[in-house]
DNA sequence: TCGATTGTTCGATAAACTCGAATAATTAAA
DNA sequence: TTTAATTATTCGAGTTTATCGAACAATCGA
């Protein structure tokens, strides 16, 4: 099993974090992160291909943005909340307290309630 | 002449923003943006191809980042400030002070001191 | 051991990015 | 008023990235 792959905190980029977070989807894994403090890979009930979902996390993770580590069966994701408050300082938070998605972006994720 | 195309500030979501701020070339354009008002869209001394630089500036665009007027044979670029405070407060202003590129960021820019 | 759960990897298709060349629009000069 | 220069977009080709479903791998529980 490859050990997964977490860049240091000085590699962390500005323009990596902001284009992890420019999507849709993963900027949803980041609120739900960030309410619940862990999730693994399938918490989110949306009609997406489980590889892609994988491929969200992994470019989440690799931007810096989220760290996982593996139990079990499953991964466990949790912010990098204080990587990235040093690094970037208020980033987070002000991405987080952005205007939540409205409806027709919802629609694109595809989320069920 | 087609019209430039802007999104209304409704328009605008995050993840468009993020997306378009997650490059290191459109992020100096708007730090550029930022320190000096207006560019035009060959500001930038980097060896990119300007038909790229031109791609650049229409994401911006399109994102709502930046509004685009035509004067004479240019493109006089501005940021949409307001429209980006409103819609989500603190974003732009925390972007432009997060760490300034580091040399790496430079190279890969092909940045022209 | 067998099956269920959780994720990753692989191969194919589709979309987006980058480049140089060609084109369009405007201005300035001859 | 042609002609040339400036600024930027559009086009076509090649490369890279994203998405999907299927197959595979690792772990846990019965």
């Amino acid at each position: 099993m490859r050990p997964l792959y977490h860049p240091d905190c000085k590699d962390i980029t500005l323009a990596g974090v902001l284009y992890a977070l420019g999507d849709p989807v993963r900027l949803e894994i980041i609120r739900r992160l960030a309410t619940e403090g862990e999730l693994c890979c399938n918490a989110l009930d949306c009609a997406i291909a489980k590889s892609t979902m994988s491929n969200h996390f992994k470019i989440l993770r690799e931007a810096g943005v989220i760290y996982s580590r593996k139990e079990g069966t499953q991964h466990i994701n949790t912010l990098r909340r204080h990587d990235l408050e040093t690094r970037f300082p208020g980033l987070l938070n002000t991405v987080l307290h952005s205007a939540q998605p409205i409806e027709e972006e919802k629609v694109q994720l595809r989320i069920v309630d």
